[in-house]
DNA sequence: CAAGCTAACTGAACGCGTTCAATCAACGGA
DNA sequence: TCCGTTGATTGAACGCGTTCAGTTAGCTTG
């Protein structure tokens, strides 16, 4: 059944291009540990799972799949018979397949805030702290690269949801600006300066994860390299930016930043 | 005709991602007047046209549909239509959707260097000459933003043919590295520092039209006093780095970016 | 002129992401 | 007890990018 056949209309159906996602599940309160309230004595699994689980679960297969096929190869009928649902259910669930990568993503920014913080508690100078911080997100991401070498491609779409320029994305990025915003608080870097040097090593920091998924050097050595020139260059830059003399360029720098909508 | 039904293996059938493209028309020599030896005064077009004609029709009407409907919204199936040749025809002379997507790309760094280069020859100071290459840039492809808008999302994949790091676009990447060359090639910027700065430069450009093609400021005002910002900034950053005292910081910076594989 | 070759061209079919009308299961009142 | 509501779930269908087995037109060569 489901009739529709219609084939009068040879142009496309479907004007707009693909935002809508009114997609909100979230049952919000777990029920209980789970039972059925008439047959309770029966052992099998519930006919009607639990919308928390099942949305686990298809997570949790597509991340597998993603890590072992790769993002493109990997299809979203693939994800959802080896998560034992429908098609249908996997789009109740995540309104894109874009949607799932976010959701690697974000657990990817999660665990190298983890990884990251543990460092930075030891770390006192500021080239200590910025290798802390650096070294765990190149760490943290190889484990995935080839992975996230094809999400790349939609992280600069301000059209797709998945954009790291995107609302949704916003606390992702908030946590990883407040990591740098850890790093520069240190006696080494003066208060006013803290600011605009975070957004810089931001800046930094998503270059050198680029370079480090285009990288294909043997082990990323280059990326690895470059970090390391990149260390031993900030430093001595923030001291030279602390200078007396420095003031005037400092105060124009922060003047362009602001204007343009990058700062403040 | 040409059956082939197997619905036996509902697993994908290719492999591989997507890649072949050993697309190669070029028929390389006009061959005269064209004209049907046969029935020499028939005034009615040749049943079969010349492969470059055909290529260059199907090539300006996608880069008409994709200003006037943007790159998501037109189907290649519209392309195909509107130039007046069949689908398959449309892939015979363009391996993917994306490849036509390139040669709207290349048309755009034609026009860019053409335009700078003749604002350049004017240009005395630096400022100027980075002025004159920078406003040119964001002139030209603000004719387009929506467009590029949607093709920014290739521009970093890697695996992708069009990406800007990709062997395909190497010309277009080389020719807009030579405009930063000519920029530097000023007194001002003493000799050894000017393969490095024109590499800056290029990134700079880079990442101003990114925030261009973001910027949904009435008339992309942001990005234009974020880019005075920036021109007010590099000359003096450029005496700064001139001057004795920097030269040990100079040539780290120098051994950093050989050794992270970003120069020579 | 026939045979052979090659580039231009065709359109049906495929696989994939995505949509949607419909069905089903569980619960909360009346 | 039945009814309405709500969310989980289904799978067929759609539109699109892409592929491919053909067909056709125009040439070169014998």
């Amino acid at each position: 059944m489901t009739k529709k056949p219609a084939p009068s209309q040879p142009t496309p159906r479907k004007p707009t291009p693909r935002k809508p996602t009114p997609r909100k599940p979230t049952p919000r309160a777990e029920r209980a540990p789970k039972r059925a309230p008439r047959a309770a004595a029966e052992p099998k699994r519930a006919r009607r799972a639990d919308g928390e689980t099942t949305r686990a679960r298809i997570l949790a297969t597509a991340l597998d799949l993603f890590r072992r096929r790769g993002f493109e190869r990997t299809t979203m009928r693939e994800v959802a018979s080896a998560a034992g649902v429908s098609l249908g259910a996997a789009y109740h669930y995540f309104g894109s397949k874009e949607e799932i990568a976010l959701a690697f993503y974000r657990e990817h920014q999660q665990r190298h805030s983890e990884v990251a913080r543990k460092a930075l508690a030891t770390a006192r100078t500021l080239r200590e702290r910025l290798d802390a911080v650096f070294t765990s997100v190149l760490d943290v991401r190889g484990q995935d690269r080839p992975v996230l070498s094809a999400l790349t491609r939609t992280a600069l779409d301000k059209s797709s949801p998945v954009s790291i320029f995107s609302d949704e994305l916003s606390d992702v990025r908030d946590a990883d600006l407040a990591l740098l915003r850890e790093v520069v608080s240190c006696p080494e870097v003066s208060p006013d300066l803290r600011e605009p040097l975070a957004l810089a090593l931001w800046a930094l920091e998503l270059g050198l994860v680029l370079r480090f998924v285009l990288d294909e050097s043997p082990g990323q050595a280059m990326t690895r390299k470059l970090m390391a020139g990149a260390l031993d260059l900030v430093p001595p830059l923030v001291t030279l930016l602390g200078m007396p003399m420095m003031l005037p360029m400092r105060e124009q720098l922060l003047r362009v930043l602001i204007d343009g909508g990058l700062l403040r």
